[in-house]
DNA sequence: TGCACTAAC
DNA sequence: GCAGGTTAGTGCA
C-alpha cells in the first residue's frame, strides 16, 4: 500500500481476494514457506540483539563502534554541493499504451498478460492492481481490467526521445537508470541561470518531457541520488519535490522514511531489520549499535549512510543513456511445468542454450567454463 | 570459482 | 488454467 496510487485501496479486501485466488497453488505454497524462513531469520536476529544488550560490556563496545561509524560518514562523506535530479515516468508502459490508444484513457488497464503485469494505470491501481502481479489475479480484483500487451518498440522509442531530446540540455552526462528513470546533475545548468531555483528546474524538465513524449513524469531534486530518487516518489504522479541542501533539511526528510523505500533494501532485508526494531531511517540510527554488531560491514555501512541521507552524487553517465559499466554476464531462463521426464527437461535446456548461444554470438562473447 | 540469496526494473 | 525475465552485488564454501 505504500506504492503510488495504492494508498486508497482497502488492503484487507484486496488481500482477501488475492488469498482466495492463490490458495492451493504451488506458487503460494512456496511463497508461504519462504515467508516462514524469513520470519525465522528475523527472530534469530532479534534473539542475537537481546543477547548483545544483556551484556553491558559487549553492548558498550558495539555502541562505540556504531558511533565511530556514523562520525566517519559525517566527517568524510556528506556532500551538499551538487544538485541532483531523478526523473521517473508515471506508469510508463501503461502511459505509452494510453497515449497510442486514446480509448484507454480513464479506464482501468494494465501492461502485460495473464501471467505477469509490468505496470497498471492509476484507474486500475484503485482496485489494488499493481506491477509484478499476474493478470489472472488482477482480473479478480478488477473484472473490468483490460490487459494490454506491451509495445516494447514504442516504449523504447519514447525513452530514446527523452534521452536525446530532453536530458542532454540539462546535463550532458545524465544517466538512464532504466527505460523510464534518469539521473541528472543540474549543478552546472543552474550556475548558468542563477535566478532559477531547483524547483523551477524540475518544472522545466517535466514540461520538456511532456512536450517530447506526450506523457507525465515525476521528479525529485536533492543534493544526492538517493534523496533525489526518494523525492521523486513524494508527489507522484505528475508531481515534484525538493530536498534543500542543508544537513537539517536532509535529516528531516530522510528520518521518517521507511527503510523499505531505500533502494537496495527489499522485502527480506526490511523484515530482518524489523527483527532489530528498525522500521524507519530514524529507528535505524537509533538502533545503530545492533545493526553494526550483527550485520556485515558492507551492509551496515550502506544502511547507516542511507539513513543519514548520505549517498553518491556523481551521475557520470555516458550521456547517451547507454550502459556505463561493462557487461558482466548474460543469461536466459524460462519457466516450465513441473516434470520428471528427462527428455522434456533436456528439451528445455536445449531451447534455453540455443537462445543464449545466439545472444553471445551477437555480443561477441563466449562462456569460460 | 561457483552457488545461494537478495534486489532492481 | 494460470505466479516472468535479465542483470548485478554480497557472502560464503
Amino acid at each position: 500500500s505504500h506504492k503510488a496510487g495504492l494508498a486508497g485501496v482497502d488492503a484487507s479486501w484486496a488481500n482477501r481476494v488475492i488469498e482466495e485466488a492463490s490458495r492451493g497453488s504451488r506458487f503460494y505454497q512456496a511463497a508461504q514457506q519462504k515467508a516462514a524462513a524469513v520470519a525465522d531469520r528475523a527472530s534469530a536476529l532479534a534473539a542475537s540483539a537481546a543477547r548483545l544488550r544483556a551484556s553491558p560490556t559487549a553492548a558498550a563496545a558495539a555502541a562505540a563502534r556504531a558511533d565511530a561509524a556514523v562520525e566517519a560518514i559525517e566527517a568524510g562523506e556528506r556532500d551538499l554541493t551538487r544538485r541532483i535530479v531523478h526523473v521517473d515516468m508515471d506508469a510508463f508502459f501503461s502511459a505509452v499504451a494510453e497515449r497510442d490508444d486514446p480509448s484507454l484513457v480513464g479506464t482501468p488497464h494494465a501492461a502485460g498478460g495473464m501471467h505477469m503485469l509490468s505496470t497498471a494505470s492509476y484507474e486500475a491501481r484503485k482496485f489494488g492492481v499493481r506491477s509484478a502481479m499476474p493478470g489472472f489475479i488482477a482480473l479478480k480484483l478488477c473484472p473490468a481490467l483490460k490487459l494490454v500487451p506491451i509495445d516494447m518498440a514504442a516504449v523504447k522509442a519514447t525513452s530514446a526521445r527523452m534521452a536525446t531530446g530532453v536530458f542532454p540540455t540539462f546535463d550532458p552526462t545524465f544517466t538512464m537508470a532504466s527505460l523510464d528513470e534518469a539521473y541528472l546533475d543540474v549543478t552546472d545548468y543552474m550556475a548558468r541561470r542563477p535566478h532559477l531555483s531547483l524547483d523551477a528546474v524540475l518544472t522545466e524538465i517535466r514540461s520538456a518531457v511532456a512536450a517530447a513524449t506526450g506523457l507525465t513524469c515525476s521528479a525529485g531534486g536533492a543534493p544526492n541520488k538517493l534523496l533525489a530518487k526518494l523525492a521523486s516518489d513524494v508527489n507522484k504522479p505528475n508531481g515534484q519535490a525538493v530536498v534543500p541542501a542543508s544537513r537539517d533539511a536532509v535529516l528531516a526528510f530522510i528520518s521518517p522514511q521507511p527503510v523499505r523505500k531505500v533502494p537496495g533494501i527489499g522485502k527480506v532485508t526490511a523484515a530482518l531489520l524489523g527483527g532489530l526494531g528498525v522500521t524507519t531511517c530514524a529507528s535505524l540510527i537509533a538502533r545503530r549499535a545492533v545493526v553494526v554488531a550483527l550485520l556485515s560491514p558492507r551492509s551496515s555501512g550502506a544502511y547507516l549512510r542511507a539513513a543519514l541521507g548520505v549517498s553518491a552524487s556523481a551521475v557520470d553517465g555516458d550521456g547517451a543513456g547507454g550502459r556505463v559499466a561493462p557487461r558482466k554476464g548474460a543469461s536466459r531462463e524460462s519457466t516450465f511445468a513441473p516434470t520428471a521426464d528427462a527428455g522434456a527437461l533436456a528439451a528445455v535446456l536445449d531451447r534455453v542454450c540455443v537462445k543464449l548461444a545466439a545472444d553471445l554470438g551477437r555480443l561477441g562473447a563466449a562462456g569460460r567454463t
